[in-house]
DNA sequence: GACTACATGTAAAAAGTTACATGATTTG
DNA sequence: CAAATCATGTAACTTTTTACATGTAGTC
């Protein structure tokens, strides 16, 4: 899976600019998946090329115009050879936890901090989650829902676990 | 944070090689860092000329000769730097929920299929964890055993909306 | 007058993956 | 005798990040 991949499936539904990828990777698609407009624009470059994608020049008043691209046939396939390939295995990398892992190098009165200010990151994405939930249209897939409710299930053991340990760290000093 | 970093922590205790270096990132750090020896030798070799760390050959009989590597001065200073940099926030990345995401292009039956696998490897890992725990010895600080016990937490959590995800879906069939 | 949102791109550099290449020893 | 473990490395490639570059329109 790779930039590629979701764009593809992005444009799947109705065609977007770049700026309007951007915005939906954004939102729902951000906890587990991420790219900035130095991925997306050259990405769309090349999906072009490769003739998966059309692009559209779209005249706005008002506005800057923008490029619009839709999906071919070809980018359909594509997209579909993607979803028979073999599911790749998840990667969650955290600088947090390497930090923990070395704690003993560091002073504790820092260690603390880190877990303050991990829980307040913890917390804030929590309600944005929870905000996302409730905006959500009702009757939706459950394959759907599952990501909103999985990024919500980890946020609150992440948060939990966090507390716990804070507890521990304070208690000691 | 990068793998510089990270194979600088692990030379802080005491020397390794490369080969060793890969055996720690299995263990308890391959849950929030990853790194092959295509990353290791080549990242070793530039600590090296950067001054960083120094090697030694060490001849062992009946298994291939050994380059361990110590930490110098410049290396500790330059870990230290990394430890008093900001924190980045967490990568998470899923192939898994990206379809989950693109569900409604995939058949149903597929879609099921995916989700047992992915209870499948969330329970063996949980098992591994597990087993670390057991092993670990007691007494650690709590910065350690965080990140074990995030690890186990965060899996239980992953497991639950799985089964809860795969309990609605072949409802619905 | 400063900042934010809209909008698209490039170029250089860093980082990491994959596959290849080699070879000894031990275990089943 | 096949496979796993120990052990190190290179080369080509892909991917991504970061910073730069530009410009309009609306809001505070």
């Amino acid at each position: 899976m790779n930039s590629q991949d979701v764009i593809l499936g992005l444009l799947h539904r109705q065609p977007r600019s770049g700026y309007e990828i951007k915005q939906m990777l954004e939102m729902p698609l951000s906890f587990f998946f991420d790219a900035s407009f130095g991925t997306i624009y050259p990405t769309l470059a090349k999906l072009e090329t490769q003739g998966f994608i059309v692009k559209e020049s779209v005249i706005q008043e008002g506005r800057p115009n923008k490029n619009v691209y839709s999906l071919t046939d070809a980018g359909r396939a594509q997209f579909q050879a993607y979803l028979e390939s073999p599911v790749e295995k998840d990667v969650f990398r955290s600088d947090f936890l390497v930090r923990m892992f070395f704690g003993e190098y560091m002073d504790e009165d820092t260690l603390i901090d880190w877990v303050r200010d991990e829980i307040r990151k913890s917390e804030e994405g929590g309600k944005q989650i929870r905000h996302m939930q409730e905006q959500l249209p009702p009757g939706l897939p459950p394959a759907k829902t599952l990501c909103l409710e999985i990024g919500a299930e980890l946020n609150a053991a992440k948060t939990r676990t966090l507390q716990e340990t804070l507890r521990k760290l304070t208690e000691l000093s």
